[in-house]
DNA sequence: GATGAATGAGTATTCATTCAT
DNA sequence: TATGAATGAATACTCATTCAT
């Protein structure tokens, strides 16, 4: 028991390793550029050492965005069982979940997305897809949940929730997207923050306030 | 005279022959699994004729997002340009361009955001890409220009309006990726529409009068 | 009669038009780099022209070569043939016609060896691969007359004239060839003229007198 | 350090089976004919495996040739350091030196003149290229101390020892590539050495007596 | 004859993956 | 487990050559 549970965290130990290796070179090189033996060298192992613990360069490109998720996922769940605080805190910490996902990686972020192209959802095995899959829609669910929230105490607009959680996701995944490609069109500067904070002034009350 | 426009004409058919197949190709088969070869089957030419008309794969990749940003410029060079309207219904003249451009083309529209990845923009030609920034700051500035109009008229909340149009692009991109996504994962529907409307409706004085 | 031969004319001009174009070419480039296309352009013509008179890439590097050993067997000829000269003077003369061959086009000099490389032999037709063989036995032939009768008078070491011939034609080869990578190698300056000076001195009685 | 130093072996036994099998290839076929595939087959290895050994196929054609010069260089110096032989001698081992040379591989010596030529050279990498700079100068310098010598005791005539040694190196490129040449065209016997031998024999002294 | 657009066979090179040690 | 040498399939791109006009 006790050497079955050292093995499997070591095990977990190395897995870790090489996610960390592989984001440094994706990030580098973009994922097409970025090779098993650049990624290898990364985590001082050897090429045949990365197929012992993923099953191949799309898989350990998936769990990058797993990883994201997983960690979105946590902070939202946090969020939204929060008991006795009101909703306009709740908010408050949604925004901040989200711009703390954003902190945590933000390149593995923009991978996150490249990773929904169709192009690698293919490669996928069912299981690794499964659970992004329950990752994304249960993100979104809480997210829909406390907008609703939002929507019943007459803080947020009376738009469906699941509609504007959908614009929240869609907004978040387009700055992230969007931001990267101005730092390479014009040398750009840190949108993200701004941006998500004006984003969530106008989705809340508010906009009627400062319209008032 | 007749000659040289005719041969011109000519080029230019067949450029659009390839590029229409090309579009099918990648859409099916996205960027990396698609091959010249299978392009150039799909347009019935050559392999060795598409480089006649293009420098290499990258530039006939980006020359399909070229295309739609040619049209979303022109579309909202058109609605700044008209005279004698009102500021309301230029702002719902700027909602249907952008409807129509993913019209046009919901894939490619798609395809626009692969491109901005760093990885694709690093070997494109100089002046390919200088076309393409071009178009998309002239896009945004034309959305600013409007929405500035907006916030002097009363009609939007009193936010940068570089801003807000950098929302609104960001939410547009955003929502066709995520659309995508969402057609993979879920099986997904055409949310397109109704998210634009409803980002609209929260956007404009819509949010303040249905809150009121 | 007249039609057929300024027919025949023309077709001359133009095939020299080429020559004239594809050695500027191969200089440049050399033969790998060098494309029909480079060469179509230099002479102001269309590939397919190139084609109307010569049956293909490596004929019509091989004329190169034919051009110069014709000029070679020309200049050969005549001071062999010429008559009331002694023999002295004559190997003078064969100095020089060596030295001005060289001057002629000393870059095609080098592609005349290059094309004795087997590999290009290969691809030529029977017939002009019979004219190259005939007029590199006529050159040759040539020498060997004129050091026989150096010999003969003494002017001349007493080895077999063949041998004597093969030793200059090789020199002649090996210096050019050598003179082209030194430019490369060492920055170069003009050998060709100062070796050929020697060797003659060395070949001939000037050694001895020299010694003596 | 043992284990170090088997691996070390391992790499340049199997660099030696490539270049053996390149050998082969490269001589039936020549440079442009040879597929890097052809070699791979011959050396039945991958092809993949040969671009562990060589940056590309210049990188390794040129190899070829480093090896010959690699060879004559140590016969030379052998032949510059030998002490208590008489000048004499030292022609002789001179002469003999490069007849072995010759032997050791005819086919590649011709390759190592193909390889001078610029078009060659401007692939190489910078190391590679310096190498066989210092080797041909090397060779170059020790045949013309050879000579110093051979002037200075009378044996040579006087004649700078950097021009005679010029003249031996294109003798014996030329005849070589000549050699090679009438193979084809005349099918050829082996003249290299009575030619080497008339050579020196025309160099030496050896000429002012059988002139005396 | 002249054109030049189209062809399509041909190949160097890469790199994810495997497997003997 | 870990290694890393070897694999070999896969593909963008070139360019000599053709042929309809």
């Amino acid at each position: 028991m006790g050497i079955q549970e050292r093995k499997e965290r070591e095990r977990e130990r190395r897995r870790q390793q090489i996610i960390v290796a592989a984001k440094r070179v994706f990030s580098e090189k973009g994922f097409n550029k970025a090779t098993m033996e650049d990624i290898a060298k990364e985590a001082e192992l050897s090429p045949g050492t990365l197929y012992l613990y993923f099953k191949n360069k799309d898989e350990l490109y998936a769990s990058l965005s797993l990883r994201i998720l997983q960690y979105l996922n946590i902070r939202l769940d946090h969020v939204a069982k929060q008991e006795g605080i009101s909703t306009e805190e709740k908010i408050e910490a949604l925004k901040e979940a989200m711009f703390d996902v954003y902190d945590f990686d933000p390149l593995v972020t923009i991978n996150m997305f490249h990773l929904q192209s169709s192009e690698t959802l293919r490669n996928l095995s069912p299981e690794l897809l499964d659970e992004i899959k329950g990752l994304s829609r249960s993100s979104l669910g809480t997210i829909s949940d406390i907008f609703q929230e939002g929507i019943s105490n007459g803080i947020f607009i009376d738009k469906h929730p699941v509609a504007l959680a959908d614009i929240l996701w869609s907004l978040f995944s387009g700055v992230v997207l969007w931001e990267e490609s101005k730092k390479i069109i014009d040398g750009g500067k840190d949108y993200m923050k701004q941006t998500l904070e004006t984003a969530f002034d106008i989705f809340g009350r508010g906009i009627s306030k400062s319209v008032a």
